[in-house]
DNA sequence: GCCAACGTTGGC
DNA sequence: GCCAACGTTGGC
């Protein structure tokens, strides 16, 4: 099975360490352990259902532009993530004893990076239409890719830094980020193109204001939510079949060292 | 930087 | 074991 794995690609100092690992990163690295999970529902993932070969959507969270921008793959299965005990490190957990591991971590291993990152605003918006409509500009990769893609944990589990992903909508992200074609669909967030035009300039314009395409494209209209009424109440329970000792708190946040 | 959503902690 | 208070994630 497919999975997803966020990572932070703008800086972010945690007990003095960057804690940033962007695709650039990862791709100069090329192989990575994904250490520094700190939440039982996604460390429960790489301890026991990664398996080598699997197939991974490398994600950019907390930042300008979140998306899918890379694919990745498993190439080692799950073991102990040893900077839990690490007393320098950003995500040391005091808790963790040295002959009882808390937390587990896979390895990763850069694969390609995808030409048209899929947007989390792209996979909201699909998870916005109602299953039966499908936009012309991406009709390769059906209403099944385009409804898998809008049942994704990435939209209802926002919080859930390692998750499964279907089959059908990894292929179809892999599909949307090889082929393009979307990024009418979605509005793209410009740095803050100041375009400023005189309130009332006396300048006329020489070109009709319908005419022109500075300002990025247009929002388009963000249809409701469709909750299907299937929607996994996967409430992430507080694991209490924790392998692990009482109260794992000093929980951290879910992201990868910077290496 | 704000803040909503959600996860964790701890009192009872 | 409930639930209010608190802390964190992460989009915007």
């Amino acid at each position: 099975m497919p999975w997803l794995m966020k990572a932070e690609p703008d800086s972010r100092v945690v007990k003095g360490k960057d804690v940033k690992f962007s695709v650039d990163d990862f791709e100069k690295l090329g192989v990575s352990p994904w250490d520094g999970v700190r939440n039982h529902e996604a460390k429960k993932i790489m301890k026991e259902r990664m398996k080598i070969g699997d197939k991974v959507l490398f994600y950019h969270s907390n930042c300008k532009v979140p998306g899918v921008f890379a694919i990745a793959e498993v190439v080692k299965e799950g073991y102990p993530d040893y900077t839990a005990w690490d007393p320098d490190h950003p995500y040391y957990d005091p808790k963790t004893k040295k002959d009882q591991p808390t937390w587990f971590m896979v390895n990763v291993k850069f694969i390609q990076r995808l030409d048209y990152p899929p947007t989390l605003s792209l996979i909201k918006y699909l998870a916005s239409l109602s299953t039966s409509i499908l936009p012309d500009e991406i009709s390769y990769i059906g209403k099944d890719g385009s409804n898998a893609i809008g049942n994704m944990q990435l939209v209802n589990r926002g919080r859930l830094s390692v998750q499964p992903v279907e089959q059908s909508a990894y292929d179809a992200i892999i599909l949307l980020g090889t082929q393009g074609g979307w990024e009418s669909l979605v509005q793209i967030k410009k740095p803050k193109s100041k375009s400023k035009v005189e309130p009332n300039s006396t300048a006329k314009r020489e070109i009709p204001p319908a005419a022109e395409e500075d300002e990025g494209e247009k929002a388009i209209e963000r249809p409701q939510l469709k909750s299907k009424g299937t929607v996994k109440k996967d409430r992430a329970s507080p694991n209490k079949t924790e392998d692990v000792p009482s109260e794992a708190r000093g929980e951290r946040r879910s992201k990868r060292l910077k290496k």
